[in-house]
RNA sequence: CGGGGUGUAGCGCAGCCCGGUUAGCGCGCUCGGUUCGGGACCGAGAGGUCGGGAGUUCAAAUCUCCCCACCCCGACCA
């Protein structure tokens, strides 16, 4: 079912009249079929038994472990430390903090029974964690010594959404979310600034993946947060995908969990809250980003393997020989911190292998055949360029410098194709019309003034299917007139299709 | 919740209109052999409650009715 289209077109047929074994859909021709195509094939989740929900596999999570591993060393040097909270919610902590049951409720599942019995009351597994946390942090803080808390945690939550896609939006996910406590909204701010950078470092810098970072408007914001960052990125169907957000929710959850601190001057006051969060849906954003017809392209920062080894050969000897030059290449580029793998099944030949490596997208293949060996060499293809007049050939005694430096050309080139992508489906607009025809024609994001309402919001969404996306932070400056309402105002805004 | 689609071997499908041997095909899997630089080939095998239920019939994968599940697209959301 996943690729039954592609069989019956001529040009998946191989030249012995045979369908090849594995196809995704092409880009062009179904662009979230392929996107599952690659899901599926890669090996990177299944669907699971379980309506909205899906396994994330080795390949999959492989990835998040890489994406947790920089993000928690991001955090950690940015002061935080990680703890546990239940996934497990009193009903009456949900309904004490009004604007946040109401975002909530409808999509929460609820825990009525346990051990066989009715339970006195109902508990809601976690959509998010806000009011556990805070009706701890009411234990645990007094004063403004207690002050600030820097807590993190990795967890899984769930939210019962109508509709689901893999990575995207699943039933369960996994995420972290950081909690934090400060004695002042000044304090809170920076905090809330300070990781939606981390937030956007992080997506420029491992996942190759450029954004806009800015502000939410009023019906794009968290429900109960003062107000709401966020990183936007865009998708290869030049659609927005929300990467990560960052709230500053000022005084409300302290106000609903009763959380006071006295300060210098002996004052009580309420304490100031942020939380932020990003999730699996990155890696989502990984393959929607930078995959092609040929399956998942990674960029190596965050690629579980970056090296793949292929040994050629035809006979015990020439695998033996072949084998035993990618071992000493393997320990060579293991000393540089790289993670490599040597393929030497022999149930499969090399041209299969090739095109499996290149499927769950590792950045670099290296081909080393008996040739290779006689010449001193290895044959590299790199997964960004797929070109045979890419290959590149490399001598022994270079492969442990030159390798470093390609993984970065690479991770670099990934980061500047997407730019490119991005730059070229952004376009500025100065009036309705003009923004109405980029959005029915999916030609990507528009820029332009804004000092719109919500209800603008609305008609922008019933009338284009488009939402304001984020305020940048980066404005010019300059002066225009709103694109709905044609107010003057010196504030511009990127509009777009959202997933 | 609306629209569309699919359910037959692990995967992808044919068979269904027009009921009738033992339900086929490709891939994958197992065994043996030849191969091995861009998805090799030969031979021999294993593998099925035809999504579920009821009905029509001498006879149902096939006809009728009901139900279920999942996927895709749209309305809510990270």
């Amino acid at each position: 079912m996943l690729c039954c289209a592609s069989f019956k077109n001529d040009e998946f047929i191989s030249k012995r009249g045979r369908p090849m074994a594995e196809k995704i859909t092409k880009r062009s021709e179904d662009y979230s079929q392929w996107y599952i195509d690659i899901i599926v094939q890669a090996q990177l989740a299944d669907y699971a038994p379980v309506k909205g929900c899906m396994v994330i596999r080795p390949n999959g999570y492989a990835i998040w472990e890489h994406i947790q591993q920089a993000l928690d060393k991001m955090f950690k040097d940015t002061g935080h430390v990680n703890a546990y909270f239940p996934l497990f919610i009193p009903e009456s902590f949900m309904n004490k903090e009004k604007e946040h049951v109401e975002g909530f409720s409808p999509e929460c599942a609820v825990v009525t029974h346990g051990g066989g019995k009715k339970l006195e009351e109902n508990l809601y597994i976690r959509p998010t964690s806000e009011t556990i946390i805070w009706s701890m942090y009411q234990k645990w803080i007094q004063s403004y010594r207690d002050l600030p808390i820097l807590i993190n945690q990795w967890a899984n939550v769930v939210r019962w959404e109508m509709r689901t896609r893999l990575f995207l939006r699943t039933t369960e996910f996994l995420w972290q979310e950081g909690h934090t406590a400060h004695a002042t909204y000044d304090d809170a701010e920076e905090e809330t600034v300070r990781m939606l950078n981390v937030y956007k470092t992080f997506a420029e810098e491992y996942m190759a993946l450029p954004v806009f970072h800015g502000k939410k408007t009023e019906s794009e914001k968290f429900a109960g947060a003062l107000h709401t960052y966020c990183i936007e990125a865009m998708m290869q169907d030049k659609k927005a995908l929300q990467a990560g957000t960052s709230h500053n929710l000022g005084e409300n959850f302290a106000k609903a969990f009763d959380v006071k601190f006295q300060d210098a001057n002996k004052e009580l006051r309420y304490v100031w809250a942020t939380s932020w969060g990003v999730s699996t849906r990155l890696i989502g954003a990984l393959i929607m980003a930078h995959s092609d017809d040929n399956g998942l392209v990674l960029p190596p920062k965050l690629a579980p393997t970056q090296v793949v080894i292929i040994p050629i050969f035809k006979d015990d000897a020439e695998k033996q020989q072949t084998v035993d030059a990618a071992r000493k290449i393997k320990m060579q580029l293991i000393e540089k911190n790289i993670r490599v793998h040597i393929d030497d099944r022999d149930q499969y030949r090399p041209g299969w292998k090739f095109n499996e490596w290149e499927l769950k997208g590792v950045p670099i293949r290296m081909e080393l055949g008996p040739k290779d060996l006689a010449a001193g060499q290895v044959v590299c293809a790199r997964r960004d360029k797929t070109e045979k007049t890419d290959k590149i050939t490399m001598k022994l005694e270079e492969i442990s410098s030159k390798i470093p430096l390609l993984l970065d050309e690479i991770q670099k080139n990934l980061f500047d194709r997407a730019k490119k992508f991005r730059d070229d489906h952004t376009f500025q607009a100065s009036s309705y019309d003009e923004l109405k025809k980029y959005m029915e024609d999916d030609a990507g994001f528009v820029q332009c003034f804004w000092a719109g309402s919500r209800e603008d919001e609305t008609r922008l969404k019933d009338e284009m299917k488009a939402t304001v996306r984020c305020i940048p932070f980066d404005q010019s400056g300059e002066k225009g007139k709103c694109i709905v309402t044609g107010k003057e105002t010196n504030v511009k805004v990127i509009i777009g299709k959202a997933y």
